[in-house]
DNA sequence: TATGAATGAGGCTTCATTCAT
DNA sequence: AATGAATGAAGCCTCATTCAT
């Protein structure tokens, strides 16, 4: 028998690391990055231990590139904003974004909240994920610093605290939390 | 040498444990409870590692009681605080305990953000928060009741979730994060 | 294209059984037996982890056919050395041969000291080595049983020592050995 | 019950080492360090293999213990020689105590043996090694230049290769090997 | 013949917990 | 009550070997 093509290779290796990472996120969201073994994940992805290295480094290495795929995707999403741009109007689609995803990807912010949270971990993708908030994070610095409020650092810590602390009591207890509500008091309030 | 009296036994005992959960309150929060060994507390409290099982059924109940411990020693605090009323000074009040304590037991909040975000962990402690962070919700709630605003409960949930994130990014870069600047906005925007 | 004949095929797996020799040998020699994987081999081959069972049945028996290769490459060198007689200058010639041998082919001495100094590992091939080395020592006794020397087996048995000796020593710092001074004094002073 | 004495603990620590000691020189004598697990070493003494590193931080530690505890116990002996006159009577009696310490410590010697043919493993005791070494082969050198041979570090260096031989020939098949006759030669050949 | 995905045994190490003293 | 030696179950990771294609 011949040997497989490039082309089966190549979907075979894309279908697994989906199987496993997306295994992977919910145990991590779950029950936090060091609660989950490596051996826990492969079963969970219907493979041997020994597989999860065929594609991942280590422990450490599918972590990261699960957040980062994670930030990817959702970027996808945000970029749809513009960022030029610092308007009211903006600044709005992008917390309404947010929430947007939080609904959606309700697994990832679990694990970003668990990763976050644990400074060990954190330490490991604080680099690729500090990244990603950035530009964000000037745009809300610049949106206040326009809007000629006294403290426009002190108000971008805020809502950053905010989004974070929101992200972590929802994941806690979706079915409760009013993420509409809330979302539309910090429009009215904090914008 | 006459043989300790039960009070004196009861006593030694009383401090031990003390000793135990302050070391291993202070472990836990520089390093994370799974980082931590029964071992390293033991040799930090001063005593062996076997003794430790004669103070703590297992490490999980260490952690269990040093969740509760700290939340009751905090809500000791917070107690002064009259709770009957509910005028806009008393919640003010509230709050600014809540980042006084931030301050002063910032490791503790490092640790229990880190427990609280792992649902698997919160499962362990949830009732015994819930029910010591109950009776400020309602206040909270109350307040914003009295004070009319269309939605009293997406405002308490958006505080407690507020109070949530600042602990939680403060305790990521506690140089770094306006805690009073913060406190103002709140204070000015929110209440 | 017309099938290759039975003869080419021949042809093309003794190239590539020796390019994968080849390639183990330097990898062996370099890191160590247990420090090589099929893997590192394979692709330092240029072949597929798969086919090196095709023409090795496993790890070990690779190992055999690379020692026992190496022996047989260096004898062919010696064998031009006449055997039958055992004047000095014969013996000169062949201890001559084995110090051109050690520089030529420092890295399979290399490998050749670290499985012989393996009881464990040497077993795998001893017989094979003994075989191959029989009759020089063979000679070398002659040699000094015709010179009239007192003991001439201990005599062999020293030359013998000392040749593995220098291998080891000047494998493991080439650079520092005075690989052709210790060649006269050995001829000056022991043949 | 109390707890054991000091002074009974250091005999169990003393005792339990010295029985992890015996079973691994043995067992890497036999096999090479690499060949060796700790469980079957662990195994070999009778205890548990999470015991084992209560007593040695790692395997490599382990090693360089047991190379360097061989060392000084050889040292004890080889030290009545007297190293600050290097006639030829003290050079003698230096080889001597060599051989001598080949019959009574085979196993170490096996060690030595296995430990410098490997270069990776070689590189864990290197340090160690070569101060256990020097003063001897400056001692060899002194003598040679006293006697005013023509090139005195290359004899000093086939004396150091003839001794590492002679150690991995003699280990290899030690019935067969004539280590008296041997020595007598070198006294009467080279010194 | 040829490939590399896949397996699974086994290696080193850690650590909560137990137990003899 | 107190100690720390001792255990054993995991945990991460590697790699020789097999197997579907």
């Amino acid at each position: 028998m011949s040997p497989r093509t490039k082309k089966q290779l190549k979907e075979i290796r894309r279908n697994r690391k989906e199987s496993i990472v997306a295994s992977a996120m919910k145990l991590f969201a779950e029950n936090g990055y060091q609660n989950v073994t490596i051996s826990t994940i492969a079963k969970a992805a219907g493979i041997s231990k020994g597989l999860m290295y065929n594609y991942f480094d280590n422990k450490e290495h599918l972590l990261k590139e699960i957040i980062i795929e994670g930030i990817r995707q959702m970027m996808a999403d945000i970029d749809k904003v513009d960022t030029a741009l610092v308007t009211r109007e903006i600044i709005v689609k992008l917390i309404e974004s947010n929430f947007q995803m939080m609904k959606t990807d309700l697994q990832y912010w679990q694990l970003y909240i668990s990763v976050i949270s644990q400074p060990k971990v954190m330490n490991l993708v604080k680099n690729e994920v500090m990244a990603m908030i950035m530009p964000y994070l000037t745009m809300i610095s610049t949106y206040y610093q326009n809007k000629g409020v006294k403290n426009p650092m002190a108000h971008t810590f805020l809502v950053g605290a905010l989004m974070d602390g929101i992200a972590l009591d929802y994941a806690m207890a979706p079915d409760e939390f009013p993420l509409d509500e809330v979302k539309e008091i910090i429009i009215e309030k904090l914008l």
